[in-house]
DNA sequence: TGTACATCAGTGAACGCGCGTTCACTGATGTAC
DNA sequence: TGTACATCAGTGAACGCGCGTTCACTGATGTAC
């Protein structure tokens, strides 16, 4: 049987950053195949060879993109002790990825969650469970020591990711927002709200 | 010159309501025309009487929709006095509006700011002026008389609405909140991350 | 090392479907005098 | 009150476009012996 080729992995590679370039000029409703293949320089076959459908290559890109978020936010709590420093270390590092990603944030944040149904989100989430649970788990540790307020996960994560993805969003839209302050405020002031 | 039919509005609503019923029940992308057709009885050609287009009967349900939430945050922030008091009412109104419509909901936070480009959330937000500035304007003034924090709107709003539409999405589409107790609890969090 | 074979990677013309939209028309409602 | 006219409301068959997807095929890469 033979190898898969490492030609293969190039060209998925390729794909995948035509997409993100097409979805930061054009938008998700801009998002073909036709815009694919012009961008990517790959045909329409090739492209059905490596993900099966469009969906398959959205899908791919937004895990792709959560994935490196998330191995961010981890790294970032594990360098923490106590439980402000950690949430404090979570904001900015969520920030700083959103300034210095710009066009994956956009696109993580419009897809994740969002235009997919339920059952899709929690396949979703499901499929990241690894990278989600360093940080679930932190949160969870830090619930028990009695430094966060005790209050059901996904509340405790509303209330860190909320003020987060929101500041994020707005910058990336609107454009109102200064990210280097909110970097330098948000971390504290979401700690007031989920302290004891 | 002849008035407008009052027919015409009943049909207009026909078809706003069946557009949110199919909304609810196909997502995003079974709105489509045969389906509005279909759902509310109307013809095609009625239907682009009314609206233009396909877009102008999202755009004017979700504003519709924008519509009453604002009147509801506005009306329960106006019925405060202190900082405290109005930041716990205005969250607590919003989520209340959540529970009680979530169809709506769903609709408004995935459509409001994100599928369209920023340009056109700039329009939608300028067009909502009037009934977001009673909300903004109230903040303006509790941050001049030092009951809030110091900081420039945008993030004021942020720290508010970031943990609420967080938790009313995930209510919406994991369901593994309990709505009754982010009525209960997300309140006071969210004042302790606002106040001065 | 060379040859034969299997699998992977990639091409691009072609297809059909369903989408948003149009248009010529009929019927209903309101206005003028 | 009645008639003539203008505008609004509504119909539904038809259209064309562009979308996602397929498929028969060629070329490249790796494996077996």
């Amino acid at each position: 049987m033979g190898r898969k080729q490492q030609r293969g992995e190039a060209t998925v590679q390729q794909v995948l950053d035509a997409a993100l370039r097409v979805y930061a000029e054009s938008g998700e409703q801009g998002l073909t195949v036709s815009a694919l293949t012009k961008a990517s320089g790959v045909s329409p076959g090739s492209l059905y060879h490596h993900f099966g459908n469009l969906d398959g290559i959205v899908t791919e890109l937004a895990q792709r993109c959560l994935d490196r978020l998330l191995d961010e936010l981890g790294a970032a709590v594990e360098r923490t002790r106590t439980a402000r420093s950690g949430i404090r270390a979570l904001v900015r590092a969520y920030l700083e990825f959103v300034r210095e990603h710009p066009d994956a944030s956009r696109l993580m944040h419009s897809t994740s969650a969002d235009q997919y149904g339920m059952a899709e989100a929690t396949a979703f989430r499901a499929s990241q469970e690894a990278r989600l649970s360093v940080i679930t788990d932190w949160i969870a540790a830090h619930a028990e020591t009695g430094e966060l307020a005790p209050l059901p996960e996904p509340l405790i994560e509303s209330l860190i990711l909320g003020p987060v993805v929101g500041a994020a969003r707005r910058w990336l839209s609107l454009g109102d927002i200064d990210i280097e302050e909110a970097i330098r405020v948000l971390p504290d002031r979401i700690w007031h709200s989920v302290r004891a």
